[in-house]
RNA sequence: GGGCGCUUAGCUCAGUUGGCUAGAGCACCGCUUUUACACGGCGGGGGUCACUGGUUCGAGUCCAGUAGCGCCCA
């Protein structure tokens, strides 16, 4: 019925089977009457831009170990599982084919451009869910959600609508990062930061004169951009500056435009000398200060209440039309400005240059090399451009106060800020990070904060429902009119009323408002709403909030897992979206959070060091990994390399696609300076050509059939190949030791019956769930993976099956241990290897009820499910102290035998005999067979004091010296020299070591009791093996005399 | 400039309240194709725990400083 197993464990004949199985029985589908206490996971979801790379892997691996393991312990769990749409990053690789393909958005307009990201989202989206199910996620497949579904997008909707009534979202300027090539706003991750080689212009500017004296004053400022100074509004200086008390309340006469601008004073302004500030070189202690061009200077502009005076247009051209007060130019103040209307930034630049060298006003020019936002897509200088946005206020106390005061108090650094009323709330107190430091991150980023900008000139996205009425010029804008609109919609629309304009925000399902708005001339804002607004919203929406009880899909989800139990992520986004998750939660859920913990993982490197990236192309597809390695096998080593400290590099191997063999990449740098595999790379093997992943990301290299695209691999991930495949041969060996049990099996095998290796390893069987108890506790995943190896590989294979070997056979009740044991480890393992687990599962239930005093193992909501299975649970007085401390004794003196078997090479076939003293024969008996087995020792005698037995090697053993024979026909006398030598240096260090600690009063003194006495215990064992080893010495002199 | 990390064997990394002569995997060197596994078994070599100082009976671990690397924020 059940097919034997194969010599080795091929994943790719057992993953998708095993899919399969898990579809069919549908068991990780939540209930929200399930039993159990609700263990929920909200997947961080990843952008449909792409498809996934390790990166990802990672972070839902460990989100899988975390499900798998709580709904072994009887979790009522759900992994709600979906995707991000992604705005910017979205919408920019689906223009970048367009343009390729030699269209352009514009041409295509808004309606068909959206469409075809629209599919672009169809086919990704399916690509990451097709990665995750080879991943083995156990997410939730019939809750999937997308940002901008209908259900996502209601709750967009409620929560726009909401803020807006309560006044959180507002209008108003803001400086954004703006491309003058696509005219677009960029978000700040989308900016890169180049190093470029600039310069430092020293630009002289008059004073206005206080008398008719005709004296000639000036100030100096220095400034990277001098075209900008056609909008300066102000000259600071910083008040502690010596030069301040005199020069503020003067003015300064703006060369070119000659505006008059105020000289005031800022704490921003650095003073020239400064220690320990490297800008202070460079500094003449004047800042010109240019509000429209510089985000710094705007702060600036908004505390002195400057003027703001937009130079440019949209394409960065200089222009009086976007914000130059026309009267400049009226009163000819402006005439020189004139000629350099319509020139390019760079040109207007030069210009400017020149006309401060002519009028003698150009004081210095220097090198100088800084670093400069460049837009990632049309790779130009990022202009800070003013215009209008939609914020929300999220520095009201209702919004950042409410996240601040959800940390738990012993992770916030000083008291709670206080509430207004005071009352204590749901969700105070309660949100937790993992490793703590990161709390410090989330509380400062709320200290700080600004409001959140919320409008993207883009397409793709939730667009802005917002409708406005422009006054028409000269007419007003009949407001009563409006006001009674409002009123008559029963709730469903909102009204602001300004001058000249009246916008209204419309609630979700109003069709009927927005068409007759639109019938009355009002127009819907162009804008998209910023990708992360509808994420902060991510771990309600996706239950349905605010209609949970509309689809059947999110019926009860929201009372049942919102607040979820975890959010697992890495740290560059715990301000993003964390902290948004927090304060839109609390806001709409009266209290509630979206998660009690954060996780916080390490990052994923490649090989040089830098963070795995989508864009980069230095991404590692997770199918390259299972298709090399295996599913369990990269899940495995993800699991066991999520340290809490570290980012992981991982030297990454392509694949010949003709012939196979693994090789390591060409490297070269990319355009922005990172280190990639070049686009063409030829196989060292077979000499043919290949594209890299870089090749195919930047479009260099386009695979064809006789270049193909190449898979990767790393060697990183051998490890777990190797830990699959030596579970899967253990488990062979021991089903093939089973013979099925019946009804009597199940009765209790008392713990004390067992023998001595039976229960050494039930104990250790023990030990290790606590230790995975522990470590998941604190979300230290390796721990549980290292923990796995150890029993697995090191207890259960190298010592338990083979210490077993000669007797299981005939011994029942070690079938029984071996069954338990067995089932034991492969719901253990389940969470981090889910396909080997699995597939062995059936085999093993075949055999018969597992199960011991003291060890349970219930049976599996669904039989054929190992997933479903309860995690094993193992009494406390099952735990053999004595068993474990004798098992460790056994092990040390089979090591040295060993020792002693390689040094002398001794073929492994080849027996030896033990001559032993009264104490080690007790050892060797208690073991019954241990030593014999695992040291291929033929026979053990008792020797008295004072004799050598004929043809033997001494060798010292807890202070006793014990003979070995049988080692080699004839001795090697230089060689046993060589050994006894090493062993007396050994023993003599130690002895010293420790000698040194007792002849210390302080220690003895000071350090605990139990201490000292081990430190004397192993003084005097290192001082009895070096005696026994100098015997043994002056023995082989004796005999090589 | 501020904040948070990191520096331990050739490589990639563990080492949780200070306490075994500092560990693992890979790589390397021997031996080994033994009826679970060569994706294996057995043994071995290999480290001034970045540097300097301090606290302590005792420091890879705590404190201060120095150097280098990385990330986040400005």
């Amino acid at each position: 019925m059940i097919a034997p197993l194969a010599k080795s464990y091929a994943p790719a004949d057992s993953e998708p089977e095993i899919r399969d199985r898990w579809q069919r029985a549908g068991v990780f589908s939540a209930r929200t009457d399930g039993p159990g206490d609700p263990y929920c996971i909200v997947i961080p979801p990843p952008n449909v831009t792409a498809p996934l790379h390790l990166g990802h892997a990672f972070n839902n691996t460990l989100q899988d170990v975390l499900i798998r393991y709580h709904r072994m312990l009887g979790y009522n769990t759900l992994w709600m599982p979906g995707t991000d749409h992604a705005g910017i990053a979205t919408q920019t690789v689906v223009e970048k084919r367009l343009v390729q393909q030699g269209g352009c958005r514009t041409d295509l307009g808004r309606e068909a451009f959206v469409e075809r990201v629209t599919s672009w989202k169809d086919q990704y989206e399916a690509t990451i869910i097709e990665q995750l199910k080879a991943m083995g996620c156990s997410c939730d497949w019939s809750r999937v959600r997308f940002t901008m579904d209908s259900v996502c997008t209601g709750a967009v909707r409620e929560a726009f609508f909401r803020l807006f009534c309560d006044g959180l979202i507002y209008r108003g300027k803001y400086l954004v990062n703006w491309d003058p090539v696509t005219r677009t706003a960029l978000a700040d991750d989308e900016v890169e930061m180049r190093e470029v080689d600039g310069h430092m212009w020293y630009l002289q500017y008059p004073l206005v004169p206080v008398d008719d004296s005709g004296r000639s004053e000036y100030v100096i400022v220095a400034t990277t951009r001098p075209e900008t100074m056609l909008g300066d509004t102000a000259v600071a200086i910083n008040p502690g500056d010596p030069h301040a008390a005199e020069l503020l309340g003067r003015k300064i006469l703006l060369p070119i435009v000659n505006r008059v601008v105020p000289i005031i004073a800022d704490e921003y302004v650095v003073v020239p000398g400064e220690p320990d500030n490297p800008m202070a070189q460079y500094a003449t202690g004047f800042l010109k200060v240019t509000p429209a061009h510089d985000p710094n200077d705007w702060e600036i502009g908004l505390r002195h209440d400057l003027p703001v005076i937009n130079v440019m247009a949209p394409d960065a051209t200089i222009s009086r039309d976007h914000g130059w007060p026309a009267d400049e130019f009226d009163s000819g103040a402006a005439a020189e400005a004139e000629p350099l209307l319509g020139l390019s930034r760079e040109d207007a630049r030069e210009r400017i240059v020149q006309w401060f060298r002519e009028h003698d006003l150009l004081a210095d020019v220097i090198d100088y090399r800084h670093s400069v936002g460049h837009s990632y897509r049309s790779h130009v200088p990022i202009e800070p451009y003013l215009s209008d946005q939609w914020y929300v206020r999220v520095t009201d106390q209702r919004m950042t106060g409410e996240s601040l005061r959800a940390m738990c108090p012993d992770q916030h650094d000083g008291p709670h800020p206080p509430r207004a009323d005071g009352s204590p709330r749901r969700g105070d107190g309660q949100l937790r990070f993992f490793p703590s430091r990161y709390a410090r991150t989330f509380q400062a980023w709320h200290e700080n904060l600004r409001d959140w900008c919320i409008s993207r000139q883009l397409w793709w996205g939730h667009r802005i429902p917002v409708w406005t009425l422009l006054a028409a010029e000269g007419s007003h804008i009949d407001e009563d009119r409006w006001r009674a609109f409002e009123a008559g919609h029963g709730g469903r629309v909102r009204g602001l009323y300004e001058p000249g304009c009246v916008r209204f925000c419309t609630t979700f399902d109003a069709e009927d408002i927005e068409r007759e708005l639109e019938t009355a001339g009002f127009e819907q804002d162009p804008d998209v709403l910023d990708t992360w607004f509808s994420s902060a919203l991510w771990p309600m929406s996706t239950m349905g909030w605010p209609r949970p009880d509309a689809q059947p899909e999110t019926a009860g989800l929201l009372d049942a897992f919102n607040p979820s139990t975890v959010l697992c992520t890495a740290r560059d986004i715990i301000t993003l979206w964390v902290s948004r998750m927090v304060m839109f939660n609390r806001y709409f859920r009266d209290g509630t959070l979206p998660f009690t913990e954060v996780y916080v993982h390490p990052m994923i490197q490649d090989g040089a060091g830098q963070r795995m990236s989508k864009s980069l192309g230095n991404g590692v597809d997770p199918r390259d990994i299972i298709h090399s390695h295996g599913a369990d096998a990269m899940r495995f080593v993800l699991v066991q390399i999520a340290t809490s400290t570290q980012d992981v590099r991982l030297p990454v191997d392509m694949l010949c696609p003709h012939c196979g063999q693994p090789f390591e990449p060409t490297l070269q740098d990319s355009p922005a300076g990172y280190r990639v595999a070049a686009p063409r790379q030829t196989c060292p093997k077979c000499a043919r050509t290949m594209t890299s992943g870089y090749g195919v990301v930047s479009g260099l290299a386009e695979p064809t059939e006789e270049m193909p695209a190449a898979r990767n691999s790393s060697r990183k991930f051998d490890l777990g190949r190797n830990f699959a495949n030596k579970l899967w041969n253990a488990a062979r060996f021991a089903l093939g030791k089973l013979e099925p049990n019946g009804p009597e099996a199940t009765e209790a095998h008392p713990h004390e019956d067992l023998s001595l290796i039976d229960r050494w390893i039930v104990s250790r069987l023990h030990r290790t769930l606590g230790v995975i108890r522990e470590a998941m506790a604190a979300y230290q995943f390796n721990v549980y993976a290292d923990a796995m190896y150890e029993l697995v590989w090191r207890d259960f294979c190298d010592w338990y099956l083979e210490a077993i070997k000669p007797t299981v056979d005939a011994d029942r009740t070690q079938q029984q241990v071996l069954r338990t044991m067995l089932n034991a480890i492969v719901r253990m393992l389940h969470p981090i290897c889910p396909f080997v687990t699995e597939t062995l599962w059936s085999h093993i239930q075949a055999t018969g009820e597992p199960g011991l005093a003291g060890v349970t193992l219930a049976a599996p909501t669904h039989p054929e499910v190992l997933a479903t299975a309860p995690w094993p649970v193992v009494a406390d007085g099952v735990f053999d102290k004595e068993a474990i401390e004798t098992v460790q004794r056994l092990q040390a003196l089979t090591l040295a035998l060993r020792n002693l078997r390689g040094e002398h090479n001794v073929p492994p076939k080849k027996k030896i005999r033990l001559h032993v003293s009264a104490a080690a024969l007790g050892l060797v008996d208690a073991g019954a067979g241990l030593v014999q087995i695992m040291a291929g020792v033929q026979s053990v005698e008792l020797v008295s004091d004072g004799t050598v037995p004929e043809g033997t090697f001494p060798l010292a053993f807890e202070g006793d010296r014990l003979f070995v024979g049988g080692l080699v026909e004839a001795v090697d006398v230089n060689a046993e020299h060589a050994r006894l030598t090493r062993v007396c240096v050994d023993m003599e260090q130690a002895a010293v070591h420790y000698r040194a600690k007792l002849d210390n009063k302080g220690y003895v003194k000071n350090a605990p009791a139990h201490l000292v006495q081990q430190t004397r215990t192993r003084l005097s064992a290192a001082e009895a093996d070096l005696n026994a080893a100098r015997q043994a010495l002056e023995l082989l002199a004796e005999a090589g005399a």
